[in-house]
DNA sequence: CTGTTAGCGCATTCAT
DNA sequence: ATGAATGCGCTAACAG
């Protein structure tokens, strides 16, 4: 029970040569012996390894990627660490990259291109044996610069982008489809739907699936119901809150994008509506909160653990030298369906006010 | 030709001395422009500036942080990403490390001690310059020296270590009265609690808020209804089970931790219980939950947000040298009350069955 | 103001 | 099987 503790603060680090003069031998013994390597007689071994003990000693990691260019690290960009979504594929990813010996850093670019940007130079800067990539924005020149600049192996996540790297995407088509032709089949017409901007992958698929969807059941299309410019908690709130409020106001909404749904289920619970005998809701992604909500809400699910895991095993192939062209792999979504969508004009007409006994 | 060296996917990156050789001057003064050091023409600094950005150079981390011992990095460990209490922790702190300097990256143990002391490790042979720690447990002997062996500025959050750092802590103790009182003033008297197990700060502090409530109130205690042994969404429904589905089942549920509280919530929608009817229920921490479930859940809430500021307020003090003993701050919790309490018995009595239209 | 020089800690090649 | 020597790319101390 000795404490060596001679500074209160930064207390001093063994390097290799100490470690060597410990053990009475060469630095580059020591290397060897940390390396692993096989041409080292077993007395030796114990005594540098009984060295490096004594002196807990750690290999300076800067050192090590300088002399290498290697880090066993790999960096993961997300657009929000606090939406489940891109927490999920953090979490799915980093067993994988654990199992295989690299560390997983993640930085949440808080939705700034400029951070987003940070982050890439410094990814390099740091010698990041690997990117798993998911940016807020398909556009800008300068994020693509940057994307291309990283120089080491990089997996992307569902976005469309002049690159030549491997990419998860999710199904966001289909999905779409079968929500509104759900919701149609119902005998809804005015449908609302709140996306992201179809300036990404996301929201342009699931743009055309609704166009598409309306269309082939010969209903009009009316661009005011198409609410696709943002996302988050208080856009899902806002655009549910202004199409609601209007005399033409849907007797159905899609809220597809975690939070955006949260904050639209949120807006119509202040607005007294109930679900779904005023208003048929189908929300996304917040899987958590689909099935406790008042009541369960019919959601479309996709498997964020499982696209973390996939892009991490894309990502090692590449780490261990797999070649070959870029690979494009687009995971399934599903729509689970629960209590929240039901036949228009089955509450109160032309009132807002909530019914029944509540 | 070395140029590319061993780098797997390398394109070339410039080195300082390119740049020197380039801007015709030494590779100290490209460091002094980098540096962003007065003492240099403006002439000359033009030129540097020039010949960087033709060659797109990067000054190598790895290279600066071995010569410099600084990596202007700061890492963040989590027990688990995809809880909304840890993830808030890294959405508050990172703008705060941003603004001064420091990139943020986050690791997620998954609550594996074995990963924590990896991640610890790593934190420092990379030389990263401070850290912010969330461990999943307070024991563990090896866990302790690998917190002391960090050598570089440490913020510890809601744990209680036998270590000299600041620390930033969640009040626990006065909200689980508060809670525990409220439900006693509604004529509970068999209350369940399902929380973190006492072996750390936020089970030891509910626990004992719990304990002292009801025995200021002069209620039996009665150790079948107070679950402290886990945590998370399946530990959450498990426990809520067991409680529910006995004889002398208990008329109220606290259920502390935000999985938990989650798990808890689909076990009684899944027996068919309705809230309050049935049971009274106070959950805690997931905010994004609480008001849109039905009904709307009375809750524990704390500002994981503003604890991730404070934590990088604490540690930003330290790296810019700020001298001092450990400090320590508590942050408020306060209970939000929704409709998820009344009195017992409101349901029909002896009857799991749900009551009401539905 | 700017060039020169000397390492930082490590992995590696070439000797032995 | 092991030691000696050589930079990796960069910053900082010291000269000019």
């Amino acid at each position: 029970m000795d404490e060596n503790r001679d500074r209160p603060t930064g207390q001093h680090r063994a390097t290799i040569r100490e470690v060597a003069l410990a053990a009475e031998v060469s630095t580059g013994t020591v290397s060897r012996v940390a390396a692993g390597s096989p041409r080292i007689s077993e007395a030796t071994r114990q005594r540098v390894l009984k060295a490096m003990k004594e002196l807990s000693y750690q290999p300076n990691a800067a050192a090590r990627a300088m002399r290498t260019n290697v880090s066993r690290t790999v960096g993961l960009l997300i657009p929000d660490l606090t939406c489940p979504i891109f927490s999920r594929v953090a979490a799915g990813a980093e067993p994988v990259l654990s199992a295989a010996g690299y560390m997983l850093f993640t930085y949440s670019s808080n939705r700034n291109a400029a951070r987003e940007i940070d982050f890439l130079n410094a990814a390099r800067q740091r010698q990041m044996d690997g990117m798993i990539v998911s940016v807020s924005g398909e556009g800008g020149a300068e994020m693509i610069e940057g994307l291309r600049g990283v120089g080491s192996p990089m997996v992307v996540l569902d976005r469309e982008l002049p690159l030549d790297t491997d990419s998860v995407f999710n199904e966001h088509y289909q999905a779409m489809r079968t929500a509104v032709e759900h919701l149609i089949a119902f005998g809804h017409r005015r449908i609302g739907l709140i996306c992201a901007t179809e300036k990404i992958r996301p929201g342009r698929e699931r743009c055309r699936a609704y166009r598409d969807a309306m269309g082939a059941s010969g209903l009009p299309l009316d661009p005011w119901l198409i609410r696709a410019t943002g996302q988050g908690h208080d856009y899902g709130h806002a655009e549910a809150q202004s199409l609601m409020l209007t005399r033409g106001a849907p007797t159905a909404l899609i809220s597809a994008g975690s939070d955006t749904f949260c904050g639209t289920l949120r807006a119509l619970r202040s607005l007294g509506l109930s679900i779904p005998e005023d208003v048929s809701l189908v929300g996304a992604d917040d899987i958590e909160i689909g099935p406790v909500a008042g009541p369960a809400i019919t959601m479309i699910e996709r498997d964020m653990f499982e696209a973390g895991r996939l892009a991490a095993r894309f990502l090692l192939d590449r780490l261990e030298g797999v070649d070959g062209p870029a690979r494009r792999l687009i995971l399934d979504s599903r729509v689970v369906m629960r209590q929240s969508v039901a036949a228009p004009g089955s509450g109160v007409s032309g009132s807002h006010l909530r019914h029944g006994t509540g």
